[in-house]
DNA sequence: AGTATATAAAACCATTTGGTTTCATGTCAA
DNA sequence: TTGACATGAAACCAAATGGTTTTATATACT
């Protein structure tokens, strides 16, 4: 259980609409899992499966608060994503190709 | 087959990594599959299979130019990562308020 | 014409994913 | 202390995922 145990990076854990869904809701404020369950279509036990797995991509932490669980978000992993998106859109050269190539064929 | 079709969605593309390895090759410049091949360990018919999910999501497009398929990159769909990223990172609340408890927590 | 090359298409397979139901456990409240 | 509530854990399941191998087809080269 070291600190890179993770076994779901950020990109698989945002990969499924109801785990984004759930990020949302977390952003306003934090949530027990019934909470959580109450905004959608599927079991306790569905979404307590995919808070896992946004913790094992540490994008979430629980705390047991009495017969609670307690969720809140963790943003940072995200900045991966960014990291990721201006490979493509920032100050790079594959976006000026990008963009001149397109303006050829107009 | 309407143009709405769209059965991968950005998201779903970019979770596996070999995936993104694909699209950071052809932000350089369009190849075809067998020069993309070449670059991971595995069979072409897998990539061949990867590039397929790149098209449905948009991310990529190929054209056959005699005996091959060349593909390019299409950037444009990203940008649907970095609105999301958005949501939790740029001027929003959520940020400001994970800030602040986690100073307290200081 | 015949051979090598590049891809396509299909069948197959193991593992993962995203859900369910069932049962057990801990906590709160009357 | 009894019952309701919140979660945990396990077994199960269908479909999707990420790969393979095999066979076929079109194009290029000599």
């Amino acid at each position: 259980m070291s600190q890179t145990a993770q076994k779901h990076d950020v990109f698989q854990a945002i990969a499924d609409p109801t785990r984004r869904e759930v990020l949302k809701l977390l952003a306003e404020k934090e949530l027990p899992i019934s909470e959580i369950t109450s905004h959608f279509p599927m079991s306790r036990t569905a979404i307590a499966k995919h808070l896992k797995v946004l913790t094992d991509a540490e994008l979430v932490s629980g705390r047991k608060q009495g017969r609670e669980k307690i969720y809140r978000l963790h943003p940072e992993p995200l900045t991966e994503l960014r990291r990721f998106y201006e490979q493509f859109w920032s100050n790079k050269l594959s976006v000026l190709k990008y963009v001149v190539e397109n303006d050829k064929e107009k």
